[in-house]
DNA sequence: GTCTATATCATGATAGAC
DNA sequence: GTCTATCATGATATAGAC
């Protein structure tokens, strides 16, 4: 209740209009040409508001950055942490089979994408974008706000594969970690994978509810390899002692 | 043999010493930073050359970024066709094994890389870099020079799994990729990795032959993930008129 | 809260002396 | 081939009017 009588609701609306409109057009334009590569000049054009609209809704352009990042990764390293929660209530302290591990990690990254049509192909870009990202602050700021989902999967993933080396396991989550930033980040990556694709495969451009079925079926193709490279067999001269081959 | 007597080799040997130190230069600091922010002045300052050296040896910033890939990539790529040359030689029209042909594409690029204990981890990291690059000049010049490089690996693959769907193995060497560029990109992911390594793993940093040897291991869990991954169970929901499961 | 105008600086590139 | 000096441009950030 304030004394003026005054609107203040339609204000601070457009404020927040605003606000929302340049995180928009930051991260479809960080998604294309990186961060480095993307002026406020051409972010505040691009959103029709004023050259120092970032400056003063963010203070800089580092943290309008880290802006564009937190309001996504925030809800998926969320739900990422209620669903490893749930698989051990479930589980009641026996071990979780390691697909459903892979499954809570990275499906519910894709899931939360394919949600939303509009935004969820220009997020997965900008996560993948993000993680083969050079900047320092860039770095240091996902080292800091999600670490610790990164913590909370690796044990789960040592108590699942209690038979396999701890540093083989943390190799290979780093390498799903990349085969999804990577099949995930490029625009001109999957320009590429089209071209590759024979005509007979016709693989036209995405129609409206074409990019959803995409989404689910880069899902399902991803999982796939992620647990099948998970759980290959362990090289020949590593770890001699204890060996688990789960699969061939 | 020249009229003057003077020592012509010394002059033009210079020359080349500065070419090559700029390129080492900045090589070193655009895997360490990226393209955008390693700016011409950092790169001369620091190769003890004048700040118009590189716009007098290469043309451009643009064109030393290409020499600096060109350098390296040329002789990748080389070696890799020559690879498929032999297997496909050996295999006297028979179709490849899936892992021979993998062995081919990236364990060329592991052993090259291994070759040179100095320069090999910063190409390796220099090459992941490079393919999560968005600038465009980069992407045509990637795609322009070593394009068909990967058509011969795609079509040998092909032809090693003939009864699966051609998408699929597209998607998978794209997957492939992502895996192998992330894995040796990181600086800081390297960091991460050992960071979370626990002490009982004892993985103390590099000292000068552990580097040899962190390269072959690396090179063998790369290749056992991918190998997992390539020959991993096809998704249910594809392609359902033939599959192939090769393993489990 | 938003915009105009500007300050301050770093960048890539070039011209011309040596 | 290398240097100095300089250019035009575009970057982030800020001060102050409205």
């Amino acid at each position: 209740m304030n004394d003026t009588g005054l609107p203040l609701p339609t204000a601070s609306a457009s404020t927040v209009v605003t606000r929302e409109r340049l995180l928009d057009v930051a991260e479809r334009l960080f998604v294309r040409h990186g961060f480095e590569a993307t002026s406020l000049r051409k972010i505040t054009a691009e959103a029709g508001a004023n050259l120092a609209a970032v400056n003063y809704h963010f203070g800089s352009k580092e943290s309008l950055v880290q802006e564009v990042l937190r309001r996504r990764l925030d809800r998926v390293n969320r739900e990422r942490l209620l669903a490893l929660d749930a698989l051990e209530k479930a589980a009641a302290g026996k071990p979780l089979k390691p697909s459903k591990i892979l499954e809570a990690f990275f499906g519910t990254l894709l899931r939360i994408a394919k949600e939303e049509p509009q935004s969820g192909p220009t997020f997965l870009k900008l996560l993948g974008r993000t993680m083969t990202e050079p900047a320092d602050f860039i770095r240091a700021f996902l080292a800091d706000e999600y670490q610790h989902v990164l913590e909370r999967y690796k044990s789960a993933l040592f108590r699942a594969l209690p038979d396999v080396p701890r540093a083989e396991i943390i190799w290979r989550f780093h390498f799903m970690l990349g085969a999804t930033a990577y099949a995930i980040a490029g625009t001109d990556s999957l320009k590429l994978v089209t071209r590759w694709t024979e005509p007979e495969s016709a693989e036209v451009p995405r129609s409206a509810r074409k990019t959803a079925r995409d989404a689910d079926q880069l899902s399902e193709r991803l999982m796939s390899f992620l647990i099948g490279g998970l759980r290959a067999p362990l090289p020949k001269s590593i770890d001699p002692p204890e060996r688990k081959t789960p699969c061939r």
